[in-house]
DNA sequence: TATGAATGAGGCTTCATTCAT
DNA sequence: AATGAATGAAGCCTCATTCAT
């Protein structure tokens, strides 16, 4: 287990150099994915991390592993958004508004590409991170149905995984334009998650952890 | 004659054995690439369409122009479908809304993805196609500019872009539960795109033709 | 058996276009063993004789046979110019210089080079053409050395081998400067068999038939 | 220190036991080209050097690279056979003698048939081996002259390339014959080469400088 | 007969992963 | 712990050869 989570450090604490290539190591990845997509060479992350490509090894054993962890990191970066949200806005629908919007910024090319990649979605720790996403997005839907101005048949899954695929991101454009766009389809989005309702939905609201993966 | 067609007759019209094996592979390569995703294997889409990988390349001399292929044939779909929609539906918003619930069954796992491969944007067969999805969508958005229905802030880009995003598949995941998420989603979005406007957006309206691709 | 010999038409006299096609293709395939090395795609061959490729494998059933066939064309040819030679020189030294220069003509990038390439070095009409050669070279040899002007300790092998060598096309680069660079070379290896021999030869004068393929 | 002298210190100084393995591919590929022509499989050459065949690419991202330094390889062979035939031989003319019918055990294949695959002749290392060799071989030939028993009218170009065609083995032949042969045949050559001369020659004295290869 | 099309085997190259320093 | 190097498996593509029109 090397992981440190929230609750508490886990078995050797990593040592402090070790922690910063770790970290450093994720955060390469992101980017890369967000330019090349979810399966761009590890050698290309490690370079871009500034370690050999063993060290990644190291850290993540494979592939899986380190886009797991790379879900989790930005699972957290949503979950730390949704609070600043909380926080910041009064108006429940804005608060909802402004984490959807400022998801644009967040730019992985999709959270669901990501799960087409054998990545393990009983993993404890991802489990966690969805979680706390979860319960801050919850938060924010809840207080945004009382308030009456959010259509009450959509749930966290509808709205989490269509703001996911908005924004996902092109390899091989440039992001610039693309932004613009993502927040145009976001709000517009947004404005069909308002009350009354314009339609009747088919199916049924949906919940993040209804998503699951079939083995190829 | 040497032109091609809107019904594809080619340089030297292609023996009908060759034409056959060239529409099966393009077809292999469409639910290949949905399954998982633009990088499958070619040797993969050749199996599944039951010839030889030399065929394949005998037919497209790389991905990209496979891929083309593939475009050019959603976009004629799209086409069919949209002018089925302008004749079946009275109502133009109902024509609209048609046309975007439909694509939810096209499932490329979005055009846009494909953009990042490399495809020659200015290749003659594809602007032709993306000339005829453009006027007949154009047709359809403007009917419903026109009714008053449609907010008017947006355009051709913006639909179809967002439409694809709505409706990309996710490699590796059964599609079954995937189709009724992308409906509700874009369900939300025609909701979000009925007049009044419920809110102002960023940038401007936006057209198919915008987009465009940076080398890497 | 689908040859025309010397001595006679064979089996089925073959139909005028089919010689005529059977003649482009060996001539077309000459030209590109010079340009590109015996290793050129059959289909370049085919392309440039004007046939389709099928044409090319009815007349010669795999690359070795076609190869063979090139072989026999370009000692017919060396067969036919020394033939001129001892018709048009008097001396016969001078016969013997015109033939080998003549060689650099030929520009087959080296017979021996055909060699390794699964020839097969039993094939009857391949003995025959080589026989042809090899009596008219004799003949040629024989009186140069009859003559006293040529050195006594080589045979036909250390000739044709080593004219062979030296107009060796290299594949890629233009011939032009090439052929004066043989024409040069071919000069000073004639000065070189002129009498007085100044040195001894390693081994034993050397014959053509002494030339033997290993299987690999 | 990043430049590369004449032992090849290149710029990280490369861990020994990849060194070793570089040295390895270089031999087993000019064995294998002497063999099997410089078409040769490259699979084949690391299956002989006994490393897996991603190692050669690490070490040669492709088959011009690998050529490139095959060919240096032998030119520094030939430098440093040519430099102990100035020492160890008082006659100028023997020293030349020697180097000439010394390259029959280098055996490469006739380095001119490398020049047809794309080598970049502008390559720093590549040129540095060369001028090496020609400053000895020039070294050579020019003693050569002034002794008077070299023909004026010969440049190290004639030398080089004859030397080099008159070499070149018959790829899937064994060379037990063939270096005699060849022996022969070099023995000849520079019979031809002596004073005085029996003919005159066509063209120029050329230099090894003035070979250039042509784009295709 | 001549041909365009089809095919499998094989070469080239990349990359996830493991090994040795 | 960190790294550069090594590797085999797999994908891309070509080509000699065979098939069907």
């Amino acid at each position: 287990m090397e992981t440190t989570t929230v609750k508490g450090a886990m078995c050797p604490p990593l040592r402090a150099d070790a922690a910063r290539n770790r970290q450093r190591i994720v955060l390469a990845a992101r980017e890369a994915i967000v330019e090349y997509g979810p399966e761009v060479a590890l050698d290309e992350i490690a370079r871009r991390a500034g370690v050999g490509n063993a060290t990644l090894y190291r850290h993540f054993p494979n592939r899986r592993s380190l886009l797991l962890q790379v879900l989790i990191h930005v699972n957290d970066r949503i979950t730390e958004r949704a609070q600043q949200a909380l926080e910041a806005e009064h108006d429940p629908f804005e608060a909802l508004s402004r984490l959807v919007l400022d998801s644009a910024e967040e730019r992985v090319g999709g959270l669901c590409r990501l799960l087409g990649f054998g990545i393990d979605h009983a993993d404890p720790a991802l489990l966690a991170s969805r979680d706390r996403a979860l319960a801050v997005t919850e938060e924010l839907l809840g207080r945004a149905h009382a308030s009456g101005q959010l259509r009450p048949d959509v749930g966290t899954g509808d709205l989490l995984v269509a703001v996911s695929r908005l924004t996902t991101s092109v390899p091989g454009t440039t992001c610039g334009d693309d932004t613009v766009l993502a927040r145009r389809h976001l709000q517009i989005f947004l404005d069909g998650l308002r009350t009354p309702p314009r339609s009747q939905l088919p199916g049924s609201k949906t919940h993040l952890a209804d998503l699951k993966e079939e083995p190829r």
